[in-house]
DNA sequence: GTTTTCATGTAACCCGTTACATGATTCA
DNA sequence: TGAATCATGTAACGGGTTACATGAAAAC
């Protein structure tokens, strides 16, 4: 039981399912592999990993012997606690993935579902990004309206903030626009088998449905930790 | 004394300074007027309120008698509680408005400032918008950074959600460059006077220094809280 | 006269951070 | 050998929401 928070412990379940990781490694992923996530602090990631072993859906076990020269360095240095997903937490993932609703459409909530998108069923990404874009269309007419309203009285510096507010709303609708067109053209289903996790063979790009973008990024590997 | 909250008390001060509310009508600006504005709940702005009167820099005032029709016409409904910033309050804002840190250039503070910027000194401004755009900057370079590490371990949807926030950043940076570029075109320096309240008499658009954009909004008065 | 909107408040809780305490391992 | 980084945890606090309680004025 215990209802705890969501977000942490959906993006918890998703990592732990690719691969088992101790703590420390987990709050890294869950900066950089998730793009847009924040950090989360040990306070909070420490105590919520107790509770869903308590839950039962993870358990603990001991990380890799030190005296491995083998295993440390191909791991990437040694663990003390490694946290494994059980069945029931495969199976309590599967559930959270399937699940849509207004919550899933809010800011963070549709970050940590977009990023699990690989292994979420076409039909649930479906509902998800089409339930995001009607959330953001609604919150754009609340803006317009209000600004139709308010604009004579305002400063050029709060219309203009207002402005540029809306402009980043209307581009992403614009953005899942894209998506929901993507998705539609592709026939690619992804994760027919629900035991399978995640396969990064993806050696070339452009697997199915996402629309092309320009990419460029140099090499250029320094620290950790967005904030 | 209490070190209050900071951006609900800087917005608080800042609101009546423009004018005396009573803490309902000041919960419906902090959404509407102050753009990108989350609403705070009541049970935040009240207490909040108290603090601040308990610090002296606001007074409780009777709202205007509910039998003065023509009042209540004009001043649009009644008023219980109206709050008015003391001398000593409007000291404390000027105090906040000189202000220039590293937490000033954190996204919602950063909004809360720029809202404001109507009262803010030019210089300040400059600080202000520059301090952020290098916390954009530095954010995009981790960015950038982690991704480059990490781009061929990620499956499309991941690197896809990565990518438009990386857009987004970048797309804050040239706003902020615009913005920068316009400060230090314009002449104007925008209270020069510290005692004088906003006018809102700009009955004709582009007061100063700022950006051109087009403009199109139809009338379409509905209802509050963006949400 | 009843419902809606205006208006003010409080207590319980939630989610998360900060600061702190602790210790093992790696690297210079 | 000492510093940096890896690694795990906890207690205190902070800033906010929800749900609740209350009541007056306006609109129908």
């Amino acid at each position: 039981m215990s209802r705890r928070s969501g977000i942490l412990e959906f993006a918890v379940l998703g990592l732990l399912r690719e691969s088992p990781m101790h703590g420390y490694e987990l709050r890294k992923r869950l900066n950089t592999s998730l793009g847009i996530f924040r950090a989360f602090s040990y306070g909070t990631l420490y105590p919520c990993l107790k509770t869903l072993v308590a839950n039962g859906w993870l358990i603990e076990e001991p990380g890799s012997a030190p005296e491995d020269a083998l295993a440390a360095s191909l791991a990437g240095r040694r663990a003390k606690i490694v946290y494994r997903l059980t069945a029931e937490g495969k199976e309590h993932f599967e559930e959270l993935l399937s699940h849509t609703g207004p919550d899933t459409w809010e800011d963070e909530h549709f970050a940590a579902r977009f990023a699990f998108f690989g292994q979420t069923e076409r039909e649930v990404r479906m509902r998800v990004l089409e339930g995001r874009r009607s959330r953001l269309e609604e919150r754009l007419e609340k803006m317009r309206a209000s600004l139709a309203r308010t604009r004579e009285r305002l400063d050029d510096y709060t219309l203009e903030l207002q402005r540029h507010g809306m402009e980043s709303v209307e581009r992403e609708v614009r953005w899942l626009n894209e998506l929901i067109e993507s998705e539609r053209a592709g026939r690619d289903q992804r994760r027919s088998d629900p035991g399978d996790p995640a396969r990064h063979d993806t050696t070339s790009g452009e697997t199915d449905g996402l629309p092309r973008h320009r990419d460029d990024t140099g090499p250029d590997p320094s620290d950790d930790t967005v904030k």
